[in-house]
DNA sequence: TAAAAATACTCCATAGGTATTTTAT
DNA sequence: ATAAAATACCTATGGAGTATTTTTA
């Protein structure tokens, strides 16, 4: 029983003739009698009545008619969904970002995904580095947007799309602190000082620095996952934003001394000798886009 | 993409090896490479990550298993199915059945199949020869139980299982008409008349051997489907019954006269030349000693 | 007798087997 | 070094074609 019988009875279940269904399906008659022949002697039964030159379903055809019409319609549905994958039009995508990327590119994966492939499903997952990348090796995720600083070298991930992000102080415009040369971390602690979360290289990079008085647990007074309202905080109040610098871009980083020249690296983290989720295509596409429109002027 | 091939995909992604695999379907571990290889072609993307020694599925093989698996599980279950009903022990079976034969077979039928074939769909339609023969030819039926005699020779139908019965006026044991050697209808129409439906051959048999007066329409006052309610009347009263001879097996047949020696002759009809549906299988089985257990002693 | 399906035959494409090579642990 | 999958090569079965016969309306 192939799905290729299949189809032939089903087409000359609803044609009625050996010789019309043969042309439909691009057979000779006599291909097509054997076809159905085969079948018949795969299932124990004959499927049609031969009446010279009429035919008709016996009640056997009947039952396995509609059982047939499921197969071809279900085997039919999966080649569709297997080209859509293949395009990347449709399945699903589990993407786990960091700290950094969740700022600056979940909203940006969203809408896009939302505009131009609504049937795809999207999952975003944020976590650390670490939590994510196990979360990829046991093949929760089909990727992770990470700072690849802390990945130590192993030969299950392939990592692309790197790209750096400087991370700061930053404030608004016409803000006090920007007419100094040189600004110190006691300087910045006299004001409200907030954060979106932080990954622990950011954390650790800070504490070295500027002493352990700049662990961000203590330091920061205010936090929040949402970055529009981090920003929209120091927009309207002298507080300082610790952020990664594309997060607020009309914000202005602070001339901090000593200077924090440690930039965050980020980078697309997948599973190495694995194929990648088709819907991946689409991401490996827009990211150099993002990251372009995301640096500094 | 072949039935075969999604066998053989569903296998490797559970057993998760191709050489176990490939014992697991009764190939080599070469054959079921490229029966998957050829899967992976066609689908449009690998199905599996090959690392080595180890094998892992990709995400397009993830979305595609669920579906094998329904494609598979659904042919499985059309190949039992077709099994099932070769044997006649599943599936649909339609049957008319005229006057007589419904009386005489529709409870033997029924409680047969609750029995032995509980999954049969057994469905019993009652009506007249002609009704029930348009009804098959219609291909409504899958087999009519009928009185043949009204007939007409036709190369659509074939008949089996022919068998006759006698039919008449049948009183309690005891009955006062017993007593005497000739019945008359006269005699008859001294005491109430139940029947069961009656054919129109009967009711024309009755007319021309007893004048108009015989006309079942007018004779009969107690009507029912029922063969057991008739019969109860019968046995407890003085009530003549016109009916087959064998619906009442401890009522016993008044000597009319002129004799009422015209019996029905009834037959299992089917259509020529089409296959029979095949629980029609257990009717032929069953019929011949049916109609054995049915004859006078 | 003509139209439709079945049969007879021939051919080749493909699924499968055996032997070997490649690859990653 | 070894276990596992891929490749190379060969074979044979089954699916498809053409030509012909059988069947019934």
């Amino acid at each position: 029983m192939t799905l290729t019988q299949l189809r032939h009875f089903v087409a000359l279940a609803e044609l009625g003739s050996f010789a019309q269904t043969a042309k439909a399906v691009f057979l000779t008659q006599p291909a097509l009698t054997r076809s159905i022949q085969s079948l018949e002697e795969e299932l124990g039964g004959k499927l049609f009545d031969r009446m010279g030159r009429r035919i008709g379903m016996t009640p056997l055809g009947q039952e396995v008619l509609q059982r047939a019409r499921l197969l071809v319609s279900d085997a039919d549905a999966l080649r569709r969904l297997s080209a859509g994958l293949d395009k990347g039009l449709t399945g699903k995508l589990r993407m786990g970002l960091g700290s950094g990327p969740g700022l600056l590119f979940s909203g940006l994966l969203m809408s896009h995904m939302a505009t131009h492939h609504p049937h795809l499903q999207l999952s975003l997952s944020r976590g650390n580095t670490e939590t994510l990348l196990r979360a990829l090796k046991e093949q929760q995720l089909d990727a992770a947007l990470v700072d690849i600083r802390a990945m130590r070298p192993s030969s299950d991930f392939e990592v692309s799309h790197m790209f750096e992000m400087r991370g700061g102080f930053m404030v608004r415009v016409g803000h006090p602190l920007l007419k100094k040369k040189a600004v110190s971390l006691e300087d910045i602690k006299a004001y409200p000082i907030a954060s979106t979360p932080l990954s622990d290289e950011i954390a650790r990079m800070l504490m070295s620095l500027y002493g352990p008085q700049a662990n961000p647990e203590d330091l920061v007074t205010l936090r929040s996952d949402e970055t529009s309202h981090i920003v929209e905080v120091a927009r309207q109040t002298d507080t300082v934003v610790l952020s990664i610098e594309a997060a607020g871009r009309d914000l202005r980083l602070l001339p901090m001394k000593p200077e924090m020249k440690g930039t965050a690296r980020f980078g697309l983290v997948t599973l190495a000798k694995r194929q990648p989720a088709p819907a991946l295509r689409i991401v490996h596409e827009q990211l150099p886009g993002w990251i372009e429109s995301l640096q500094p002027v």
